[in-house]
DNA sequence: CCAAAAGTGTTGAAACTACACCCATGG
DNA sequence: CCATGGGTGTAGTTTCAACACTTTTGG
């Protein structure tokens, strides 16, 4: 029988705060590496990849109902001081407000993704692939809708393209591309949020998130 | 200390044959599942995930220098009437003629992708996300360059992208694309192949595989 | 000389980009 | 009344899709 090794999972978990993406970091509290910024995860039970990501998740924020998707496997000899443990990424997104980021015991926190602390483990790399899947996803699939509350405005759906695609769209142009894909309705009503004119609230049409045919951008 | 698992990998292997899209399948020459098809692959020993993939792939086919990129992680409870395994599934590409893909002992073939026999395991799910993985990044990288040989004709690059994407391209737009796109340069010399007009042999451009800024297709 | 694949341009339609002003509201 | 973000149309350019015939070679 070959050798026994572990398996965790480990969470990439990204929302929009304070207009910039983030993400969801864990203080250790426990060696190896005590005292440092990881993220979050967990050793696998006697329960599917995903059901174990969705566990870790709920014990570290709270949060159920949250869209998850497997992210990439990690599994090199070495990457935990502790004896081999292949890890299973997972990246998760949560959409702003109702964020209770801190766990029972070990502090938890929000930082820029795109300028973390130093990380525990491979972490940093895991990240990294995390960014990079949620930015190329953000171009040819609905992702997008689950980093914004329910209702939202265009101007706040380009501004999350904006943020995370680090570039600047003209806003007539982005306007006519959502509305003529269809991805997007209005809603009966209006955000009084602003001082300032109010704007027409839109919904994802589409309750899960689907591949376009065509790409938004 | 967490429940130990075992961590596998099992292979997708895609090549080119008769004109039509192959994958590599082991006759199991011991229970479970004996008698029956099954992915290519085994336990995972010291060293990388990528080092099991490519050892296992050299064991099976006697190939080294194969495009391989992991696909995905396969995790269930009870995907293994053995126990626990969670397998890391790859996906390898390979040029045609020179394989051998029969092993030592047990039998191996390759069948058509689309169609299969019956499959061990959870591996149609995972053959068939190697399937979807293909096709998808047939379209935005360079993929198939690995899996023609080093040259080729313009017609044959066509050939592959309608065989596996089940679409008819037509040969002047098809052509001009790719051209325009730079991405494959002419060979001094021709094909002599035909028992017809001798067709000028393309290489690509680049070495290793690239993601395009702007897709073929 | 014939079968078979190689090679090559044009045109109309659709999509994309760049660009500037008036509107509605809260303070 | 004014500051702030909300909302809208057009024109020039580029890209895309559809389409058919001539060329070269081996047998």
């Amino acid at each position: 029988m070959p050798n026994a090794l572990r398996v965790a999972v480990d969470l990439v978990v990204f929302t929009i705060r304070d207009g910039a993406l983030q993400a969801l970091l864990i203080r250790r509290g426990v060696p190896p590496f005590e005292g440092e910024w990881a993220l979050p995860g967990g050793f696998v039970l006697d329960e599917t990849l995903e059901a174990a990501a969705r566990r870790e998740l709920e014990e570290e924020t709270g949060l159920q109902h949250v869209y998850l998707e497997q992210l990439y496997t990690f599994g090199d000899p070495g990457r935990d001081p502790r004896g081999r443990v292949v890890s299973v990424a997972y990246f998760a997104l949560i959409r702003p407000e109702p964020v209770r980021a801190s766990t029972d015991a070990a502090e938890a926190r929000w930082f820029p993704a795109a300028k973390p602390p130093r990380l525990a483990f491979d972490h940093a790399a895991i990240l990294e692939a995390g960014l990079r899947r949620l930015r190329a996803k953000l171009g040819y699939t609905t992702l997008g809708s689950q980093l914004l509350s329910e209702e939202f405005t265009l101007t706040q759906l380009q501004s999350l393209y904006q943020t995370l695609l680090e570039r600047r769209f003209d806003k007539r142009n982005f306007r006519r591309r959502v509305l003529s894909l269809g991805l997007v309705r209005p809603v009966r009503g209006k955000t009084a949020r602003g001082a300032h004119r109010p704007a027409q609230l839109y919904t994802f049409r589409s309750g899960p998130i689907q591949v376009l045919d065509d790409p938004i951008l």
